[in-house]
DNA sequence: TAGACGTGGGC
DNA sequence: TGCCCAAGTCT
């Protein structure tokens, strides 16, 4: 099978030019021709597909953010946060443990407390209304240069471009490039590749389909080039698909291992909640040193993944009213960010996942 | 600007 | 199993 070779990298020259469409990229009408009568053929029908309701669109972009649709979806996290906060309003007066409860499981936690900050500058803008431009919803918090693309296409069909992980992806087999895409000079030559591929009448469709080819034809490891709507268009077609995008080496995993404390008493549990960046407002049991829960007895343990962490959670029993009968090496029941909670409240704390799962096998009996 | 930020799924 | 990846943004 022959195949167009694999080109150099554009140069730069020849992209930064101020030329025309059909100057910079011949096939940019054939591309946009094809890509959009395969979409309407075949295109998925998601629910922020079926509004234009800048809100809506809105909490399913910022739940989409690194996270797969079969998780948003599947899982019900959509479904869930429009029934509990249907409009701006709801979402602006609610209180951020309930917020983080309906968010809980999803991770990257301040998207959540960024959309409620959102929704509250947006009501108290003039007319309350989401602004209609790229520039004001970057204004807002949680809202980067994707996500006021989306936004803009998806609800006002604006011709604003989007680069995502789809994208990029699709841009640079199209392109041949082999450049590191987390890199300078790349990210800002792939909003202009995005820019000029633009169809600008059908913004909301040729955006939804370019990253609905990268996220079902144009995947990471197997690119479906025969299938492709696309592939006469693309100078990586074939093998050299799976080489491209090149990208930085990810950073390397740290091992990690938690001593936490199960204390219990008169039906109430003992937490501590997150202040710091991460997981923040979350609650987790308690942290002690290794030395502090040596002597007590381990009751469960494990192993999740955070970031490029690799945690090993150990939860130790600690019965506070034996306390005093312990050896010097028993902990301190209570420290000052630590407090009781009733059990029956355990549903309504907003908590890691890891933890709720273990503390869901601990207590289930 | 490079690092930090959560979690689950696929291979 | 251990990576890589997923509709990115913030500091």
């Amino acid at each position: 099978m022959k195949k167009k070779p694999a080109s150099p990298t554009v140069p730069p020259a020849a992209i930064d030019a101020t030329l025309t469409q059909d100057a910079l990229i011949p096939w940019a009408a054939e591309f946009q021709a094809k890509l959009l009568a395969w979409f309407r053929a075949e295109g998925r029908d998601y629910p922020w597909r079926q509004t234009e309701n800048p809100y809506a669109i809105l909490v399913s972009e910022v739940m989409l953010q690194q996270t797969q649709i079969a998780t948003v979806l599947g899982r019900g996290y959509y479904d869930r946060w429009m029934t509990a906060f249907p409009d701006v309003a709801t979402l602006a007066a609610a209180s951020e443990p309930a917020i983080l409860r309906v968010w809980e499981g999803l991770g990257y936690y301040s998207r959540a407390r960024n959309l409620q900050k959102t929704a509250q500058a947006v009501l108290a803008l003039p007319g309350g209304q989401f602004p209609e431009s790229v520039e004001g919803l970057l204004a807002l918090h949680g809202i980067g240069p994707y996500t006021a693309g989306a936004v803009a296409s998806f609800a006002w069909n604006l011709p604003a471009p989007l680069v995502d992980g789809n994208v990029a992806r699709v841009l640079t087999r199209l392109m041949a490039c082999d450049l590191p895409i987390d890199q300078p000079p790349m990210p800002r030559r792939l909003w202009e590749w995005a820019g000029i591929l633009l169809n600008r009448q059908d913004a909301r469709l040729h955006n939804s389909a370019l990253m609905e080819l990268g996220q079902r034809i144009c995947t990471p490891r197997s690119p479906a080039c025969l299938i492709c709507p696309v592939n006469t268009c693309c100078a990586s077609a074939g093998p050299a698909a799976a080489s491209r995008p090149k990208k930085s080496p990810a950073r390397a995993t740290v091992l990690v291992i938690e001593h936490t404390l199960l204390a219990i008493r008169d039906n109430k549990i003992l937490l501590h909640q997150e202040t710091g960046r991460r997981r923040q407002g979350l609650w987790k049991l308690p942290l002690r040193t290794a030395a502090e829960t040596a002597a007590l007895p381990l009751l469960h343990t494990a192993q999740y993944a955070i970031t490029h962490h690799r945690v090993t959670l150990h939860i130790h029993a600690f019965a506070p009213d034996n306390a005093n009968t312990n050896s010097n090496a028993a902990p301190a029941p209570q420290r000052e960010d630590e407090t009781w909670h009733s059990l029956a409240d355990l549903p309504l704390l907003p908590m890691p996942g890891p933890y709720r799962k273990s503390l869901n096998h601990l207590l289930r009996q």
